[in-house]
DNA sequence: GGCGGTGTGTTGAAAAATCAACATAGCCAA
DNA sequence: TTGGCTATGTTGATTTTTCAACACACCGCC
């Protein structure tokens, strides 16, 4: 039974999940409004029934219309994708995640507390805690 | 001039280019034993021939094969992809998106040193430094 | 009532992605 | 030499994705 890895959705399947857990839920219409080359309307109904049918989202009632919602919740999706990323282009670690992170965040550390931060998770993990 | 984003790539593109940025290159027959459900030969090299129609791969001769890297620098690509994750998952927050990561890699801090960090980006953002 | 506006349910066409087949070339060893 | 192995070049079929059209239901309002 193949797990349900991100990259096995497509294109558009991927662009919608991405705006629906930015949002953590949305309707048809805000779905479309976030889609970059939006199609039409039906279109989308159409993406969000085939992510229905592969149980990746789930939808309620929201007065005369569907609200759109992931069935996973974010906080595993997140690590996730943390992990993805960090396997993909960081070669597993952790300390150039975080570095990475603090430089293109506009939250700017000195080099010398960057470098700080480094040796504390690193003493941290080799300690095992 | 639409921006070539990460989001534009089909399911196939994505895998090849998230293997070749974890390997930094590689062969037809590298990215085949990476590739999950594995096609065939043939069928990854039409993958990979698409990719350099792209220009987002490219390749050299070595010896009587090719190998085949990415055209932007995994410096760019890791920002680009870290910021996609910061901004769908973590409100933009690079606090929160920090202490994701620790919790994910095996390097684990403390509550309190977590908080720590916290504060400091946070006092480090204000200042504009 | 009946008429727009906004929804959903369903179906099928168009486009793109995915995959494999076949041909050819170089190399190396029996 | 020639047969097997591993490459690439090229082409086309299959499958999936993507998209739109149309029918119908509900609602508020003239």
């Amino acid at each position: 039974m193949p797990k349900d890895s991100p990259t096995d959705l497509s294109r558009r399947e991927r662009q919608v999940m991405d705006i629906l857990y930015r949002r953590n839920e949305a309707t048809v219409a805000e779905v479309m409004a976030d889609l970059p080359d939006p199609p039409t309307y039906s279109a989308v109904r159409s993406i969000l029934r085939i992510l229905m049918e592969k149980d990746l989202i789930t939808h309620r009632e929201d007065g005369p219309r569907y609200v759109y919602l992931p069935v996973v919740n974010t906080e595993r999706a997140r690590d996730d994708a943390l992990k993805h990323v960090i396997r993909t282009f960081f070669d597993g670690s952790a300390e150039q995640a975080v570095a990475a992170v603090l430089r293109v965040s506009d939250a700017k550390l000195t080099d010398a507390e960057i470098n700080q931060l480094r040796e504390r998770i690193s003493k941290a993990r080799v300690s095992g805690r």
